[in-house]
DNA sequence: TCTGGGGTCCTAGGACCC
DNA sequence: TCTGGGGTCCTAGGACCC
């Protein structure tokens, strides 16, 4: 058990971009301002769900993922535009620079939100001085509203930053739990999604109150290890830290493409899969990692799905390995039904360097260890001493191909094994 | 002419090992 | 004529989030 004293009275903000993608648009372009915009996808290409719409939208009762013929049909005079990334992504460079100007303590868990401990930046003020300057700044600098949380925790300020939208700043203490947390339905509740509350239903859990009161080991039986940390959630307890670096660590990078038809045709959907292999080999490149394995997926146009993934003996990192490995898994599994998606996703990620260190050692010490001259040499050095006996890189690569031999070499490997090197 | 694309984390079963 | 109990790795799928 390693010492862990939670810090006494951190305080943490939830920072939240208000509908973000349809900000950055209105910011871009501010005659759109005011009026019912939404961010969508190409509905000729079967991707027309709404990605984010402006509040004015929202009112007609449009929301995220919503088809967009159903959204046209709640709102007419709906103005829709498609997305624009590099925008997107260039305004949430600007937001997180504007963040850590308070505190390097910023964790960015999405494009538009990112948590801060502002625990130690008391000498910058109160924390409610520190949101409004945060959100003043954000606004004026980035034409873009946000809303903060401020609480003694993660959960806590993130769903302090849900209360109040837009441009909202929200407290929520401890104490303030019971009779603000848990009136509430459990399904509002940042972790339950619609499964995980029908089951709550199921054994009477309808409120977050009732959650955080329910019992441990039936919640246990029921959500596995999830139960009773969603349990300590409600009863505002949630001590994960605030980790600045966790943006760093890449557990999966993957691509995926929901084709405009469905597709029967064999090469046409290698033609694909040689596509997004291009794509994850970019961005693999990019964020300089390599991967360990390698899982396609397959939705079929009845939106059955698979994934099919395999460990793989050597690293990829170049686009023609990876395609060749998601070609065989693709395959060996398709049915050879019409498919409506197909995806790419590497994982067991490392970082490059480190792979090709792992590699070099792979194949120049191990290999070296194994060769006759090699541990002669060692043989000779134990005998005599390191100082007299210069190892260096006697081994060349070529003197791989050697065939095993020489009795002179096994005689000292002999003498070598009674020195009680423990083997297994 | 329903239902995108990027992720994280967890579970569960079987193989395999000690 | 009997078969325990860990642990780890691999694979597939599911829930959830933005």
């Amino acid at each position: 058990m390693n010492e862990y004293y939670p810090k006494a009275g951190r305080v943490i903000l939830h920072v939240d971009m208000n509908s973000f993608y349809a900000s950055v648009e209105m910011a871009y372009n501010p005659e759109l301002k005011g009026k019912p915009i939404a961010v969508a996808g190409n509905p000729d290409e079967r991707k027309g769900i709404i990605i984010t719409c402006s509040y004015e939208a929202r009112k007609y009762g449009i929301k995220t993922t919503m088809p967009l013929w159903e959204a046209k049909k709640l709102c007419p005079h709906l103005m829709v535009m498609g997305p624009n990334f590099d925008r997107y992504r260039d305004a949430s460079k600007g937001m997180f620079d504007i963040l850590r100007s308070f505190t390097h303590l910023v964790e960015p868990v999405s494009i538009d939100e990112g948590y801060m401990d502002i625990t130690d930046c008391f000498e910058l003020g109160t924390p409610i001085f520190i949101a409004e300057t945060i959100q003043n700044r954000i606004l004026q600098q980035l034409d873009l509203p946000c809303s903060i949380g401020i609480a003694p925790n993660k959960f806590l300020a993130k769903t302090a930053s849900d209360m109040k939208k837009p441009l909202g700043i929200t407290i929520l203490r401890k104490r303030e739990v019971s009779s603000i947390l848990w009136p509430k339905d459990v399904l509002s509740m940042h972790g339950v999604g619609s499964k995980t509350a029908e089951k709550l239903n199921n054994i009477h859990i309808y409120t977050i109150g009732d959650l955080a009161n329910a019992n441990e080991f039936s919640l246990k039986t029921l959500l596995g290890i999830n139960g009773p940390r969603l349990k300590e959630r409600a009863n505002g307890i949630d001590e994960r830290p605030v980790d600045p670096d966790s943006i760093y660590v890449y557990k999966t990078i993957g691509n995926s493409r929901t084709l405009p038809r469905d597709v029967t045709n064999q090469r046409q959907l290698l033609e694909v899969l040689e596509g997004l292999s291009d794509k994850v080999a970019t961005r693999l490149k990019n964020k300089r990692v390599m991967a360990n394995q390698l899982s396609i997926t397959i939705r079929y146009n009845n939106w059955k799905t698979i994934t099919r993934s395999k460990k793989q003996t050597r690293v990829l990192y170049k686009k023609e390995e990876i395609y060749q490995s998601a070609k065989e898994l693709f395959l060996a599994h398709w049915t050879g039904n019409p498919v409506r998606l197909l995806g790419i996703t590497t994982s067991d990620l490392v970082d490059k360097t480190e792979a090709i260190a792992q590699l070099d050692l792979f194949s120049y010490e191990n290999e070296a260890k194994k060769e006759p001259l090699y541990q002669a040499v060692e043989a000779l050095q134990k005998k005599f001493g390191k100082a007299m006996i210069q190892k260096g890189i006697a081994v060349q690569p070529a003197a791989y191909e050697q065939k095993e031999d020489t009795s002179f070499n096994k005689d000292f490997l002999r003498e070598n094994q009674d020195n009680g090197k423990d083997t297994e």
